[in-house]
RNA sequence: GGGCAGAUUCCCGAGUGGCCAAAGGGGACAGACUGUAAAUCUGCUGCAAAUUGCUUCGGUGGUUCGAAUCCACCUCUGCCCA
């Protein structure tokens, strides 16, 4: 099966300019390709995982990937898929975000003898010329026809500063520097970007009057439309210090019925048989499914031994026995003590299970908490140093949230 | 620059002097049912020393016994005119 046939059976493929010269490309090796990053946060999330998969995927197949990470564009803000203005980032936090980016990059892709290369789109944005980028770029920009792209459709009534106006322009301008610096002849990226990338292969065949191919992926979304990889704290970061090997392998556990198979194809690198025979699964055996997709999610992030410890741990908790040494902890000292005690509602906060007394009382009241595995009924119960024992108690709030709440 | 409309709790949105911690919906959270799923039903959703107190309706001042609500100025957003 060729790599592009492979694309489209895992549902990957999106759009794309040129099917047959793209085919061509990649399933030959031909292929030098970028994906753009922009360094909103200092941790990558979900969405820029399945877009590191498919730069795995091309560079497995002899494509060489740049990973180009928006510092420059960062300072504009994309307004593709958003419906209100992003938030302005100082020049420092993106130059942070942008470290740490590289940093979690190199874990999936082999940068090493120039198999792949990481740019900054602030090293050519930053110094351009405004009359210049005017002349020189602006002229080939339809204005008319920027209006009639859906990213901007959908901010004309919500209003559209012309700084975010100009997000596609630099996006183009972009990959115009990538060609003529690299030979970098394909664009990769989600389905929203699909105008911005676009608007690349015209400037890149106006300019030059070379023809360059963009190709999009299909955004992970749930069978209720939603994008994944957001809960209600936020994202679900690759950071396990943002998001714990075990809460992120808790994620993908709990993904609904519905969209357990096609997370697997998107997602993991198992092979296409092996995930064709799990289609005809139903009812309970899904449940094997999902553990199958946090399992293999969690390897490729965190690593075989963290993605261990996370299965072993959610065992422990949910069908009992197993081990419950790496589910989440939470230290607590003397200091945390008032003359010796705590009571459950403090217990509750410190753990982080609850956001305010309030809450807590209202968890308990609920017949939400347990302790030990008994119910806590009695918003006033204490818990003195001894309680904890040796080995700790586990805090529970509803059904899926746990913390072992050790003394130290 | 001129005119008009608007800013309410996580989101949408009601509220135009006291009955307002603020309708309704969504989301989130908890309970029941389940398979750590979905659907459904119920509860709940500012904070706290909790039948009470405190803080909140873009910001700052003011009027009033009392302001989300009235007045002044300011900030921001949309629409129309230039």
């Amino acid at each position: 099966m060729t790599l592009y046939d492979e694309l489209v059976a895992r549902g990957l493929i999106a759009q794309v300019t040129d099917e047959a010269e793209i085919k061509n490309l990649i399933n030959n090796g031909k292929a030098t390709f970028y994906i753009g990053f922009d360094p909103t946060a200092d941790s990558l999330h979900v969405g820029h995982f399945m877009a590191l998969c498919l730069m795995k995927r091309l560079q497995m197949a002899g494509n060489k990937p740049i990973a180009l990470i928006g510092g420059g564009t960062a300072m504009i803000g994309d307004p593709s898929g958003r419906t209100d203005m992003r938030q302005m980032m100082t020049p420092e936090t993106i130059q942070h975000n942008c470290d740490c980016f590289q940093k979690q990059m190199s874990r999936f892709i082999d940068f090493s003898d120039d198999k792949a290369l990481i740019v900054n789109n602030a090293d050519w944005l930053m110094d351009l010329n405004y009359i210049d980028v005017l002349r020189e770029v602006g002229a080939h920009f339809s204005v008319n026809r920027m209006l009639t792209a859906e990213c901007y459709r959908q901010r004309m009534e919500k209003g559209l500063s012309f700084l975010e106006f100009n997000y596609m322009i630099m996006q183009s301008y972009d990959f115009y520097t990538l060609f003529q610096k690299y030979g970098c002849n394909m664009q990769f990226g989600g389905d929203d970007q699909w105008s911005n990338m676009l608007g690349g292969t015209e400037l890149i065949r106006r300019k030059l009057g070379k023809d360059a191919y963009a190709m999009t992926i299909n955004l992970l979304l749930n069978s209720e439309g939603k994008k994944m990889g957001k809960t209600q704290s936020g994202a679900v970061w690759l950071d396990p210090n943002r998001t714990s090997p075990f809460d992120f392998f808790q994620y993908w556990r709990n993904v609904a019925d519905a969209d357990v198979l096609k997370c697997i194809r998107m997602l993991t690198f198992l092979p296409l048989e092996e995930i064709d025979a799990m289609a005809s699964w139903e009812g309970a055996q899904l449940n094997e499914a999902k553990e199958i997709l946090a399992f293999e999610l969690t390897k490729l992030v965190h690593g075989e031994e963290e993605a261990q410890k996370a299965k072993a741990a959610s065992h422990a908790l949910f069908a009992g026995g197993g081990d419950a040494a790496s589910m989440p902890t939470t230290e607590l000292t003397d200091a945390d003590f008032t003359e010796g005690e705590l009571d459950i509602l403090a217990l509750l906060v410190k753990t982080g299970l609850c956001t305010s007394r309030s809450d807590a009382r209202r968890a308990v009241e609920q017949g939400g908490v347990s302790v030990a595995d008994a119910k806590i009924a009695d918003i006033k119960t204490m818990y003195g140093r001894a309680s904890f024992g040796t080995d700790g108690l586990i805090v529970r709030r509803g059904k899926k949230k746990f913390v072992k709440v050790v003394v130290k």
